[in-house]
DNA sequence: GTCTATACGCCGATAGAC
DNA sequence: GTCTATCGGCGTATAGAC
């Protein structure tokens, strides 16, 4: 993969393509999509074009995922490097999604509707991801620190997260009409008071 | 539809292939599964049989969809005709869909993980399913009768089954290891208390 | 290196023999 | 009503002209 980064070569077009193919598939789905589609929706004359950047469909959905994650990934070091407790770097983190999720909300549904195992097949299981390790290090972290109780580090995430998904899923679907920002401060509540060791009595 | 339902005759052969159909979607996605695929898992001889008790692939989908939908659907009528408090009719809910996760994954996949909008485009958004509806109505109830704090019941829904499915889809995956059963007691706590007018502070 | 033309395979669907 | 044969089309990918 790290190869395959370095011979293909980055241009104008390359980016065209995979701003192209991510709106596609996030609106549409990677099956609902040709190449013809992305080289139309990418300004290309031809599919063949795409050859250049690309070796076929699916390197264009595997450098798309790499780039989300990877980018997902700095964001959270950041997160960890500038914060000290574990709720103000789970906050930061809601935060960020929540600011994704209005203004880039293809990037979100890449993360969370998408079924890239579909397409992907190499793909890595969510949980082995370093994002979202990163983020069951942060539990843990603040389980011993007495900031979370002291439950299964994993559980945890899955019920914060749980929450923040779910709502960002609802905002993304159109379900939730307003914009994800104006959800963040309950959703973080609740997904905080759901995990801290002295939550709030409502 | 119903018009379908009934012009559709209904054998064991039409059995097996929903239920093949039910695995190799959850299994593979519906575009990674061919016709032959589906004719070969059902124990047919042939492709063609198919066409025998469906007009087309898409039509093995709907069928699928609808039936888990309407089975959904009845349960929960039934939930609510069983028991009076909010509390108890979505205690009884969340045993059922632990219950199914452990019993039937595969139906589970179809409801939690598959985006079926992309193979089913008249697919009607979660929202306005009524098995959906419903939950929100017990909401709205719990809210009336003072169980549940007075927020949103929409976003209240949102919460408690971000939880819920949260920790069902991390049980499909294998990111949880035990059965879905082992986490229903802490995921109901968590879930309940999220949405509680009178919290059990932790 | 850009576009035309085309190859090739797969899959959904049908026609028609028996 | 069951199976064989096959069609038609789409979509990926390539070959090759310019």
């Amino acid at each position: 993969m790290e190869q395959e980064l370095h011979t293909i070569k980055r241009t104008d077009e390359t980016d065209d393509i995979l701003l192209a193919a991510l709106k596609l598939f996030a609106e549409q789905g990677y099956f609902n999509t040709s190449l013809t589609d992305i080289a139309k929706a990418a300004g290309l004359t031809t599919v063949s074009s795409i050859y250049q950047s690309f070796n076929n469909k699916q390197a264009i959905a595997i450098k798309l995922n790499d780039m989300i994650f990877d980018s997902l990934n700095v964001s959270i070091d950041d997160i960890r490097r500038r914060n000290q407790k574990a709720s103000e770097q789970l906050r930061s983190f809601v935060n960020l999604l929540f600011k994704l999720t209005d203004e880039a909300p293809n990037i979100m549904r890449f993360l969370l509707v998408m079924q890239t195992s579909e397409f992907i097949p190499q793909q890595k299981p969510l949980l082995e991801t370093p994002a979202f390790t990163k983020v069951v290090k942060i539990m843990q972290a603040g389980i011993r620190a007495g900031e979370i109780r002291n439950i299964d580090p994993l559980l945890a995430t899955g019920f914060f997260l749980g929450v923040i998904n779910n709502t960002l899923r609802m905002v993304l679907s159109g379900e939730l009409e307003k914009n994800a920002d104006a959800y963040q401060p309950q959703a973080w509540l609740a997904a905080w008071n759901l995990i801290a060791k002295k939550s709030t009595c409502f």
